[in-house]
DNA sequence: TTTTGTACCATTACACCACACGGTACAAGT
DNA sequence: ACTTGTACCGTGTGGTGTAATGGTACAAAA
């Protein structure tokens, strides 16, 4: 495991972190099953916040690329080859794309269409 | 045309506006076919900035209660009274919420979902 | 000439959010 | 005791969008 954090890179660094691991699955670096460092001891050796490692972590295992077992540490997932390569970001571009278009189509303000949005994220209950 | 702007309210100045000339139709305070104040004589006679007036004349026109005929002048819109109840915002935020419950259902993050829409929104070429 | 709506240049203030950071605490396992 | 992931409280910075302001300019009609 060769992970390396670029402070200057524009892209954030919890972004960088789950990016380079999923790198690291695809190219067979690390086996499914494998043990990865815990939370704070990778957040250690790149001396970054615990919390951001936390993030990227958090991220990996909704995407089933890690698999954390409370206690016991934080492993590879069995599928994680295949759940790397499901980008969950087109399917939310689309998404949004979708509605975005059909609304700029019927006359909205690109303003209002950000006020609308922003009141909804903001609201809970859905 | 009684028209009262309230600085000290939370409600945007041209929001104000709007919903005021909408009110003032619906009551049959004005009749279609009248003609409005021109931009820069309302802007003058509430102390607004010319621009204010006269993005709120953009977003009246856009929803057919009014009417700018050019170098004549602004009039009422002949289907003003039908025209003002449409609200607009209410299929705005229908076509939204659906698209962000099924994000987030999909286990999409309101941060991620923040900043994928951001992102569309940046892009004019959809 | 003056007025009409409109378009472009710009600045200011304000608010929200993402990101990263710090500290503290917890239950459950070694 | 120590570590595990996780959750809560918080702070600060930078980016970005809205809202409102100002100035200048245009073509077309009165």
């Amino acid at each position: 495991m060769d992970i390396t954090i670029d402070i200057e890179d524009s892209a954030p660094l919890f972004a960088q972190l789950v990016e380079q691991i999923k790198e690291a699955v695809l190219k067979d670096k690390i086996s499914p099953g494998a043990p990865l460092p815990s939370i704070r001891q990778l957040a250690n050796d790149l001396r970054l916040n615990s919390k951001t490692v936390a993030k990227a972590y958090r991220l990996l295992e909704r995407d089933s690329v890690i698999q954390t077992r409370g206690y016991r540490g934080t492993f590879i997932h069995p599928d994680a080859k295949i759940n790397c390569t499901v980008d969950l970001g087109e399917w939310v571009i689309a998404k949004l794309s979708d509605a975005i278009s059909e609304l700029r189509d019927g006359g909205v303000t690109d303003s209002e269409i950000r006020i609308a949005f922003g009141n909804l994220m903001n609201k809970r209950t859905i």
